[in-house]
Order: C-alpha cells, then sequence, then structure tokens
DNA sequence: ATTGGGATCGTCT
DNA sequence: GACGATCCCAATA
C-alpha cells in the first residue's frame, strides 16, 4: 500500500476529487476507503476559500496534500484535502468512507454499528479527527495520518451530482460517489 | 422509507 | 450577533 505524493493532490479540486475515489483514507491504525467526495474551488461561492484566506482556511491556501477540518453546526468536524497549488484555494470534502480497519473502534467512537462513517461528520468522529489535525501534512511519510492506495482503480464512471448543504454554486456538479 | 425540527459553538461580519 | 460544506431522533405513511 502506497502513499499518495504531493503531485497527484496539486492539482484542480475537481480534478483531484473523482480520482480520490477507491483511495484509502488511514488516521493511525484506522481506515476507510473512499467512496463520495465534492471539491471546492476558490472562485466558488460555495467555498470556505471564497473571500480569501482566514486563519481557519489558511491550510486551503497553502501546499497541496495537507489537512484542512473545519467545525461547523456547534457539532460536526469535516474533514478535506487540500489541493493546487499554494495561494490558489482549493480543498476536497471527504464525505463517505467504507470501513476497513478498525471498525470495532468506530463502532465504539461512535456508539452504534450502523452508519458509522457514511457522512463528513461521522467519519470524523469515527476515525476521531478534530480540529487540532488541521494543516498537518497527508505527504509526511512519517504521519500518522495519510491517503493510500491500495490498488483499487478509481470507479471510471462515478455519479456526479450537486453538492450537498449548499445554497450557492449549485450549478457545478461536483460530488462523486463511487457507484455501487 | 421519508420528513421535519432541534441541538450547539467556532468563525467571521 | 448570525449562521452553517450536519446528524439524530421522532413522527408520519
Amino acid at each position: 500500500m502506497r502513499r499518495v505524493g504531493r503531485r497527484f493532490f496539486a492539482r484542480d479540486a475537481p480534478t483531484v476529487a473523482p480520482e480520490l475515489l477507491g483511495k484509502v483514507l488511514m488516521v493511525g491504525n484506522l481506515a476507510g476507503r473512499i467512496i463520495e467526495i465534492e471539491a471546492y474551488t476558490q472562485d466558488d461561492p460555495a467555498s470556505h476559500s471564497f473571500r480569501g484566506p482566514t486563519p481557519r482556511t489558511a491550510p486551503m491556501f497553502g501546499a497541496a496534500g495537507h489537512l484542512y477540518v473545519y467545525f461547523t453546526y456547534g457539532m460536526h468536524h469535516c474533514a478535506n484535502v487540500t489541493t493546487g497549488q499554494v495561494g490558489d484555494g482549493q480543498a476536497v470534502l471527504i464525505r463517505a468512507l467504507e470501513p476497513l480497519r478498525g471498525i470495532d473502534v468506530m463502532i465504539e467512537r461512535r456508539g452504534r454499528a450502523r452508519n458509522i462513517s457514511d457522512g463528513p461528520g461521522k467519519l470524523c468522529q469515527a476515525l476521531g479527527v478534530g480540529l487540532s489535525m488541521t494543516g498537518l501534512d497527508l505527504c509526511d511519510r512519517a504521519g500518522q495520518i495519510g491517503i493510500f492506495d491500495d490498488g483499487v482503480a478509481p470507479p471510471s464512471d462515478p455519479t456526479s451530482t450537486e453538492r450537498i448543504g449548499i445554497r450557492v454554486g449549485t450549478d457545478r456538479l461536483w460530488r462523486w460517489i463511487a457507484s455501487p
């Protein structure tokens, strides 16, 4: 299983996102396969980077291949991977995982055996991703968190739809789902 | 199976 | 001071 390198992420989010379907997100000894993802770019009114950098969104404007975590609705964390070039605020939001490793721990963290990682807030709770992890380098070979390729190819014809939970930028079909 | 309301707080205006 | 790139539960049908 090979860690995905910086070069892969240093492209535009709408290009990177569908190629991340099938890749494995690993946090410590917990792992899940990415099955749903969304892209956000700087010229996109739905993106946190749309109004320029802030302390919160700084990772989106830094080098690609870093984690961007934000807190929302007073109770949920969401995990993104930064993409594009330095200075360009882009990221992909990981929306759902198929649990692979450490499922028992995920079930315990979630407090239920079903629906443990089928939403952006849920997967963060299951994997223990929080605000303190924002900005971490996913391409650091020594890091405990990263994205890996285990030989599973991205789907050739993923479903692409409107993104979820936004009120602007709905014309961009930048949500991709691995077909079952 | 689907829908609607409430929870809760970090971040930016 | 308002508002979320959401989730869960309870109530419908």
